[in-house]
RNA sequence: CGGGGUGUAGCGUAGCCCGGUAUCGCGCCACAUUUGGGAUGUGGAGGUCGUAGGUUCGAAUCCUGCCACCCCGACCA
């Protein structure tokens, strides 16, 4: 934790790997490459779901639920889709156990699927032979639905909440009856990505569309939002896509048309994971531990008592009671730390590693003057202030805090954003600044792979707001139409 | 799957080369003094030294097999 989570050292990965386990947000399971979610942890994911889950539902969207295993045909019906998963799944082939006799327990030879199961590592194809069933009309269209599941990708290194082999996710899929709807579907998806990543974790990201090297296994086009961690490197924190009428055409679903003609339907899925926690800590977290966003925090404002007698003890304990009321009552969640087994320096440090935004902490000589003492988690400042007009304050408060964790964050962004204008000068940015670099590219699979090979930097992404630029490709020479971003990422 | 490394108390470790039943710190328990930034003192509990076998009077230590984990690659829309 002493590390310093600004510096590029490649003790940065012990360091985030340390700051999870602290703060109590997640930890290594028995099973290999899988984690468990800790209470703590759990809380600021449920955060997150319960914001996103609501611009779900206002963008016209329902929730369902779909089998965790896809049966293996139905799975290599899109060929493109099957090849980009194929390497990382998990597979069910028997459906049974027994005692071999001297005790053990052994996979049942005679209970061998005839069809093996995957278990999904993302749902279009059990999701596109479901709507086979439900799409006849156009009157049927569009589809708009969305799961909140766990899938598996068996990944050969994995990291906490960044790369895991199980993870949690939602994943929206939905079907139109034009390309341009499908498409308006999935950039407004982005947007509510965009906006969550922006608004609610106060990590800035860049909206942009991937590469064909790097999109999903079987889309047409990959949006994207990309954002960028306090080492230099990019993280990938959601994904739009639309997927054309690849998967209506592997599944055969079809839908009658106003005119009477039969056509395929449009498709779009887009998702975010557990990965967000990754990026959220990644972000903002300093020495101390975690910091989080009010909008996001589990516990907003944290009280501690100071006291040495019962005496004490009960004075404060009747003062914040009305506080705690008067907070609950602005829809602030606070918790009373009024444990007796640790002492208040022990409690301090305790909250800010867990990123608390805001600490209250009373005692009583404040008592006596009417006052608190205010510490914010972000800038780690103290302030002596009054006890009138608390609450108000603290909303005030809560609020500047969550806008000053947002500017510092896209300051550091904006200040690692180059452009170069040289392949020399690339290699040096990329070594010693990181963070995203601008630069002109021919367009073709084959630079990107070897730019790849040689610095470990991929494309990003092509920023929606990219601008027309006459230039040259800096790896080739060749002719190029405008700047994209290149980044080492997660 | 290749290359390297590590398995000793809840966690982090010393001891291993040179064999004699295990060190230190954190944490935990009890009591006392403490309580405005991670308390201090005293006492205490906790270990099949990853696992199976071999060598030996004797193995954490030497030898062999196996297992697990970590790091670096390959892989990761």
């Amino acid at each position: 934790m002493s590390k310093g989570i600004t510096s590029r050292s490649e003790d940065y990965s012990q360091w985030y790997n340390d700051l999870v386990i602290k703060a109590d947000l997640a930890e290594y399971s028995a099973v290999r490459g899988c984690m468990v979610i800790k209470p703590y942890g759990y809380a600021i994911w449920e955060r997150m779901q319960s914001i996103l889950d609501k611009r779900f539902k206002e963008t016209g969207h329902s929730n369902a639920y779909f089998p965790l295993f896809i049966p293996k045909s139905f799975f290599s019906k899109e060929a493109s889709h099957v090849e980009g998963f194929a390497t990382e799944c998990a597979v069910v082939t028997h459906y049974r156990l027994k005692n071999d006799g001297t005790g053990n327990i052994v996979v049942d030879e005679d209970a061998k699927l005839e069809e093996e199961l995957i278990v999904r590592p993302t749902s279009e194809t059990i999701i596109w032979n479901t709507y086979k069933g439900w799409i006849e009309s156009y009157r049927d269209l569009p589809i708009l639905v969305n799961q909140w599941a766990n899938v598996v990708r068996w990944e050969m290194r994995t990291r906490l909440f960044l790369r895991t082999a199980e993870f949690l996710w939602q994943e929206g899929h939905t079907a139109h009856a034009t390309a341009e709807e499908a498409i308006a579907e999935a950039k407004q998806m982005l947007e509510v990505y965009a906006e969550f990543a922006e608004k609610t974790l106060a990590v800035p990201v860049i909206r942009g569309r991937k590469t064909e090297n790097e999109r999903f296994a079987g889309a047409l086009e990959t949006f994207t939002i990309e954002a960028l961690m306090q080492d230099g490197k990019a993280l990938q924190a959601g994904t739009s896509h639309f997927l054309g009428q690849n998967f209506a055409k592997a599944f055969d679903v079809k839908f009658t048309s106003k005119e009477g003609k039969q056509e395929y339907v449009w498709a779009t899925s887009w998702g975010v994971s557990t990965r967000l926690m990754g990026a959220l800590i990644m972000a903002h977290s300093d020495d101390k531990g975690l910091v989080l966003p009010p909008r996001l925090a589990p516990i907003q404002v944290v009280i501690v008592p100071i006291y040495k007698t019962d005496e004490e003890k009960a004075n404060i304990d009747a003062y914040v009671e009305k506080l705690s009321a008067e907070l609950k009552a602005n829809d602030i969640s606070v918790k009373y730390d009024d444990r007796d087994t640790q002492r208040p320096g022990f409690k301090f440090a305790e909250w800010e590693l867990k990123g608390v935004p805001l600490r209250v902490a009373i005692g009583a000589r404040d008592m006596q003057n009417g006052t608190v003492e205010l510490a914010r988690r972000d800038t780690q400042t103290k302030e002596t202030v009054s006890q009138e007009g608390l609450s108000t304050r603290i909303v005030a408060l809560l609020q500047e805090i969550q806008e000053t964790i947002y500017q510092k964050a896209l300051k550091f962004r904006d200040e690692h954003i180059t452009e170069v204008n040289s392949y020399e000068e690339f290699k040096e940015v990329l070594e010693t600044k990181g963070g995203f670099i601008s630069c002109h590219w021919d367009g073709t699979v084959e630079t990107e792979k070897r730019v790849k090979e040689e610095t470990k930097a991929t494309t990003r992404c092509i920023p929606l707001d990219f601008q027309e630029e006459e230039g040259v490709c800096i790896f080739t020479g060749k002719p190029s139409k405008g700047r994209v971003l290149f980044a080492k990422a997660y």
